[in-house]
DNA sequence: TATGAATGAGCTTTCATTCAT
DNA sequence: GATGAATGAAAGCTCATTCAT
């Protein structure tokens, strides 16, 4: 099943594995262009040390991908997937505990994702990678907009902002909390606060909290 | 005097340009450079590429620069400069219009380097040009926390919120809003607005808008 | 047997060949750089051209040495064993016969390398090859001192002369008597009567020859 | 003199300097390319370097040479006359006193030329400067050679030895003991006394010692 | 199918030489 | 005459990709 999506996702290639060693090969193939290319950059690893590094000749490689590029689209998009957040539940409690373990949470699959800054260093040579990501982010965007219009419906949201903008900033502060770049680590328990700060109107905050509490008791 | 600055930051490889037609060559150069980075990518485009860009020959290219990486470190370098916000001055009016005009201004000038993706095609290759963008960011972080400071011992600014943090929020926001990644542009008084309400307290936001109000009547 | 120890002294660089064509080709490499290195020079000679020459492409070079210098040096230490002329034994018979056959045959072999002016043309710049070559004359230096100290002490060779100057010039002449510099070809039988002369006394020299010519008939 | 010398032996040339500062600037680049070809070797110099050393530009280096090449062959042919050695006058006096200064005379002014090395690196490629050489050479042969014959008609010289082959020995000899190759440094009166034994009968070498020993008296 | 040797286009870089000033 | 910036051919080397075995 994830085999024929990938498939029509990625556009056709050389050859389905219907063997179980070729499988494993594949996915072996897989494994060790993550692996270089996370460590060594998408450029610095050449698919023949990718075929190496999976203990199969040089040839075989091509047997299971048209080119270094296709490999790297399948670990893209087979990630992806894992990177949708649940659609959040904003009434369901404190809005801040929900936000720090959606952070908590984004972060973890982000983590064992690890491709973004390859996925950046394909990106301006890369039209459609662009294309798939901008794709998965609009899903995320949409996600989380949902979920905001039903909260400002019901007035728990600041009325005069647009639910597309409040996503737009979450996912945003999401994404960049997740990774480390600026090297000081953000303290997901603040940033959980002032997201809340930002979609929330203080009054709202206080009675969600106060319901939660009410309910843990 | 701009120009020796610079200099002093990238190092004078192979030769300073004294005479005037030399440095229109020079910047020819990084012109060309600089565009065909943006349009094709950093590993896309060739020192040869870039030559005949600009109208010179292979080989003068390397009168001038030590190697391709050396010309961009010249386009990120001088255009890094550009990029820092002036200290907001938070109590000076209205914050959301300050924020606005912030985030414009900021976009203007992330417009004019365009280099982002660029930039971050390299980085993960290049732990140099890595911190030199730590340092940036670094700056502006302390910039925009320095001015959150002050405003949150006047009790401008919630109680409750690492400045440090918040900083790192407003960058965040203020760097992706200016990006075009996502398609969907961001409306930048909505934007405004909602950074307002994650920095300053609801009443906070009213006595500053009604005082400058009051100033511009 | 033979090859295991090339591979030692040179390196085992890119790839040690396993399969029978992959010899030939390595072999093809070696005779076509030998060849061009013979006619043109070494500095006149490039990696293209010796691929080219053995019919195979540029890359395929590659394969097997990791540069053009270390083919050049699997041309050296390979001959460079052949050179080694047999440890003389002077009171074997007539010395003027002795010599001779030794030219002779040093000739020969020198005639099967010929790449003494290459080498020639490489020393000044490679310090490895300088005492690589250092070490093969040290070599047969020592292999004509021992012979002569030996003759020596049974007197019959000049007793005041230093056994190692006269190896030295042995040596030298066996060497330039084999290359063909002048255009005058030099006459072998003029040169060991002459080497003979230099070595030992002229009363030893018509008692060797006397005692040969007893032996033979 | 010596220049209309030189133009003559090198072939024409794209500018004869007449003014003492042009002629100043020839031998500045002549030093500088002796210098630095003995220092880097011919291929490692450049014609650019050889001008900046000589405190010129690169483009005047082109007015006073044809190329780099002939700059070299300047300096060989300027050089080569003061290796001819004075012909021996065998009968002067003691052969090994005259043999030993002949040595040390011809090793000092090689060690004043210094460019054999550069030499033996032009050779394979320069069927010119081969060619310079084995005239040179063959001068040099020929004063020996003709000095010899003189000594042989009066039965100073071995009667049975070819004063062709002599002379190219003798040659050999001097040439190769002059550079410091192989390390060991030769012992000069060790190389004299041998050289002797192989020119001279013994009873002559006795001979003219002892009339020299009168002499001195 | 799997192999890995072979390919060769193409990149970076150098440097002898030219030529506008 | 002198300058030194500009030229561009050519070298070394890499690596995505093909293909004979």
């Amino acid at each position: 099943m994830r085999n024929g999506n990938d498939e029509n996702l990625v556009g056709s290639f050389p050859f389905v594995p219907r063997q179980e060693r070729a499988v494993k090969k594949k996915d072996a193939l897989l494994q060790s262009g993550r692996y270089l290319f996370i460590t060594k950059g998408y450029e610095n690893t050449t698919a023949k040390e990718i075929a190496a590094h999976a203990g199969v000749a040089t040839g075989t490689f091509y047997r299971y991908f048209s080119d270094k590029r296709q490999l790297f689209m399948y670990l893209v998009k087979d990630k992806l997937a894992n990177l949708l957040p649940p659609e959040p539940e904003w009434e369901a409690g404190d809005p801040e505990q929900l936000l720090f373990s959606l952070l908590e949470n984004y972060q973890q699959r982000l983590y064992e994702v690890k491709l973004d800054k390859v996925v950046v260093e394909l990106l301006p040579k890369d039209p459609d990678l662009a294309e798939t990501l901008k794709e998965a982010k609009r899903n995320m965007h949409n996600r989380i907009c949902n979920g905001l219009k039903r909260a400002q419906e019901k007035g728990h949201v600041w009325k005069d902002l647009d639910p597309s903008a409040i996503a737009w900033s979450v996912l945003v502060l999401l994404e960049n909390a997740a990774k480390d770049d600026s090297g000081q680590s953000i303290d997901f328990r603040q940033l959980a606060r002032l997201i809340g700060r930002m979609v929330f109107p203080p009054e709202i905050i206080k009675r969600l909290q106060s319901e939660q509490q009410a309910k843990s008791e």
